[in-house]
DNA sequence: TTAGGGTAAGTTTTT
DNA sequence: CTTACCCTAA
């Protein structure tokens, strides 16, 4: 259930409050707790407080709803949700079910300690895990007598809340910023440095690298000076340490931040002395992930009366490449705080606990199964990805005839190239599988279009947005040139004092050649904050109309009609949240929810991933982490793959492949199942299986070995031959454009001709412009 | 300006 | 191993 489906039924139920039944609809009390279904426990922590149980009493008497939930928890849950410590750190192990703790702690909190939600900071990493903790907690809401919408403002990633805090900070200006900023993501400001290296002239090398570029750049500040800008075959320093005092300055000019910028501000503000902005209670979620900026910002956040409540897992840290680090974890455990454990772990069987136990490197000893023995491990040795594919579509055919329904299989891998075969192999075969694809807004033009237009509107300093939306090749107004900037940049007036957005629509509309529509168009992008002055959330769906959008989305184009649903779904849901999270005005608070969809709200509307699809899941190791599924297939466990080998490895990244080897692994419920390629084809994977296999005793894994498939390899396409057709290996042919040469290579699918001028060719089989050359 | 030699980098992707 | 692209020599 979606958090507009919940506020939708909280309202309905808001207005018929006085006849509704006192004991909750069943299907809502099966949905709020997912994770709680095993819960009596033998094991039990050491120590029990005294006042426990009469702490349960209380929560009785307060909130029966919540105390029916709470008794179901097992006691390292409760007594982490009862310590009333400043700071508290739970090391939870897989599957241990931290996210319900993390919900109950607030429900706690609130009901029982009487702590506003609205002074409670609840962070998270994903949007996903920010949505799902709301939606528990409205779930909660909706069964207890509270009949008003529970207010969610401290809630959400890091870099929402950060947006957040800054937009209503009064010191904001002291960074030179206001507080309509708006965000670039990374691919804008990608294009945001580029467009200034651009106009300044700048000598960039590498420039499609720029984004590492700066990246190493920024993290290398310490290094010598050379060694931070070289890059590649690089002799000399470019013009890299320029443009990132520039962009820095642009950045401030044109009101926008990057993803990074919102949390080193937000942490900028906290920290002046005059800063009073401090919740009482500051809840985050997977804790391991924090870097150091985001600990700063958790610190900062916090006053002598702040308490804090970390819950992570230091076994699952997979992203020590986003600048997390398990001394980051350590370091917070060491310093005054209370450590909790959650070793309970209720997802996978005990064959399967067994096998990932050998790869834990934290508390070894505190993961403890619950469920039954199982089937057991297996180790399988394939001969290759080719024919791993079609063995795996042959037992997915198998167990989906069993009644395992393909929702419930998963195939791992560590890399997304891997997932390739499996997508040609399946599609043959005909078993429905989806792909996670990474979304960005830059996947779907159309909207990406639309959150630059509005915020063109809206921060009308933000030049690289108005320039987009304006001049976009499939719905601006005008047609894009990459010189238009560079010359509007050269001829600006320095002294002028409008904003870019009036600037730049009257250079326009004198320097190319624009017409009524022109006109009309960046009118109303003068005037949108005018028009929304006094309007409702319930209004905001007729920005469709405002900007007469049927029009302006191209209605020849093909993607016309779908383009025009998700436009439609954008701004509706742009609707919801600002009637979700109204703050003091409707101009901020709209400016809110596009900076939401910029950081990443948009995948609500554009995802093509269903959970519940009747779909075999291809994912990456990263991508798994926080799922599960019934069977588990781990595709190509070579070394090399896992763990992955590239130059200058450290034993630090050797440890976190196994991190991410064992999230794999525990993904699996009730079937797990590992292979490893004789031949594997990737230039860095060895054909002998991961070291980290060795770590596991052989009798806990069930050993096989598959036999080769001897039908037509798939890979056969691309294969030399010598012969196909009339044309063979050495023969002498002639070409219009490239003269005569020799066949060098032949496949199914294409011809390499070797010519004496131009050297080799490759034309496909079907359309090969090459004669045969008679020898006389 | 162009051709060809030389060489680092390559993965994962929460926002 | 392949690719991208810097760098240098004409």
């Amino acid at each position: 259930m979606d958090l507009k489906k919940i506020y939708q039924k909280l309202r309905e139920r808001k207005t018929k409050k006085s006849n509704r039944p006192s004991t909750p609809s069943s299907d809502l009390e099966s949905s709020i707790f997912p994770d709680n279904d095993h819960a009596e426990s033998r094991i039990k922590p050491e120590e029990v407080s005294e006042d426990y149980r009469g702490i349960l009493e209380k929560i009785k008497l307060r909130n029966s709803i919540l105390y029916e939930s709470i008794k179901e928890l097992n006691e390292y849950q409760q007594k982490a949700i009862f310590t009333n410590n400043k700071k508290t750190l739970v090391s939870a192990m897989v599957g241990s079910g931290k996210t319900t703790v993390l919900v109950h702690k607030v429900l706690y909190l609130h009901f029982i300690k009487n702590i506003p939600l609205n002074k409670m900071a609840v962070l998270t990493f994903t949007n996903k895990a920010a949505n799902e903790i709301k939606e528990r907690i409205m779930t909660f809401y909706m069964q207890s007598n509270d009949s008003c919408a529970p207010d969610f403002s401290l809630f959400g990633t890091f870099h929402s809340v950060a947006r957040n805090i800054l937009a209503n900070n009064h010191h904001l200006t002291k960074l030179g910023y206001t507080s309509n900023f708006t965000i670039m993501d990374e691919n804008e400001k990608k294009e945001f440095y580029l467009r200034i290296a651009d106009e300044l002239y700048l000598n960039i090398k590498y420039r499609n690298k720029i984004d590492k570029r700066i990246e190493r750049y920024i993290d290398n500040l310490s290094r010598a000076e050379n060694k931070r800008v070289l890059y590649g075959n690089m002799k000399n320093e470019d013009d890299l340490k320029k443009l990132v005092e520039i962009g820095y300055e642009r950045k401030k000019q044109n009101n926008v931040m990057d993803f990074d910028d919102l949390i080193n501000n937000a942490n900028l503000v906290l920290s002046y002395p005059e800063n009073s902005f401090h919740p009482k209670w500051i809840v985050v979620d997977e804790f391991q992930d924090c870097n150091l900026m985001q600990i700063e910002m958790i610190m900062n956040m916090a006053n002598d009366s702040t308490l804090i409540f970390a819950v992570g897992d230091p076994n699952q840290l997979i992203y020590t490449w986003r600048g997390s680090d398990l001394s980051i974890f350590y370091d917070f455990k060491l310093n005054e705080c209370k450590e909790h454990h959650l070793p309970i772990n209720y997802r996978s069987t005990s064959n399967i606990l067994d096998v990932a136990k050998f790869l834990i490197s934290y508390d070894t000893k505190e993961l403890h199964g619950t469920r039954e023995l199982g089937a057991p491990v297996s180790l399988i040795n394939h001969y290759d990805s080719n024919q791993e594919a079609r063995y795996l579509a042959n037992s997915i055919k198998i167990l989906n005839k069993e009644g395992v329904p393909f929702r419930e299989i998963a195939i791992l891998f560590r890399t997304k190239k891997q997932s390739q075969i499996f997508e040609t192999v399946f599609e043959r075969e005909g078993i429905p599988f989806e792909v996670t694809t990474r979304q960005t807004l830059q996947n779907i033009p159309s909207l990406h279009w639309l959150t630059q237009l509005l915020k063109a509107c809206l921060n009308k300093q933000d030049l690289n947005s108005i320039y987009d939306a304006i001049c976009n090749e499939n719905y601006g107004i005008i047609e894009p040139s990459n010189v238009l900037l560079k010359k509007y940049k050269a001829s600006v007036d320095k002294s002028d004092v409008r904003t870019e957005l009036e600037k730049l629509i009257e250079w326009l509309s004198t320097n190319t050649n624009s017409g009524n529509d022109f006109l009309n168009f960046t009118t109303k992008m003068l005037q949108l904050e005018d028009w929304l002055e006094n309007k409702t959330y319930a209004e905001i769906p007729n920005i469709f109309n405002y900007f007469e959008l049927s029009t302006n989305l191209r209605p020849t184009s093909i993607n016309y009609s779908k383009d025009v649903e998700l436009v439609k779904k954008f701004l509706e849901e742009v609707s919801i949240y600002v009637q979700l999270n109204y703050d003091t005005d409707i101009k901020s608070s709209f400016l809110a929810a596009i900076s939401e969809m910029s950081l990443g709200g948009h995948q609500i509307i554009g995802k093509t991933i269903d959970p519940n699809s009747e779909k075999v899941k291809l994912l990456t190791m990263h991508s798994a982490k926080g799922l599960e599924f019934r069977y588990v297939f781990i595709s190509g466990a070579n070394n090399g793959l896992i763990p992955l080998r590239y130059a200058n490895m450290t034993a630090e990244q050797i440890e976190e492949e196994k991190r991410l080897f064992f999230v794999a692994m525990t993904r699996a419920k009730d079937y797990l199942e590992i292979s490893y390629h004789t031949e594997p084809e990737g230039w860095n994977s060895y054909p002998e299986p991961s070291i980290y296999l060795d770590e596991i005793p052989k009798d806990l894994l069930k050993s096989k070995q598959v036999e080769k498939f001897i039908e037509e390899d798939i890979k056969s396409d691309n294969k030399t031959i010598d012969k196909v057709g009339q044309w063979y290996m050495g023969q002498f042919v002639k070409h219009p454009k490239y003269g005569t040469g020799t066949i060098s290579k032949i496949s199914k699918t294409n011809i390499v001709c070797d010519f004496e001028k131009f050297g080799e060719k490759s034309f496909a089989i079907n359309f090969l412009p090459i004669l045969p050359v008679e020898i006389v």
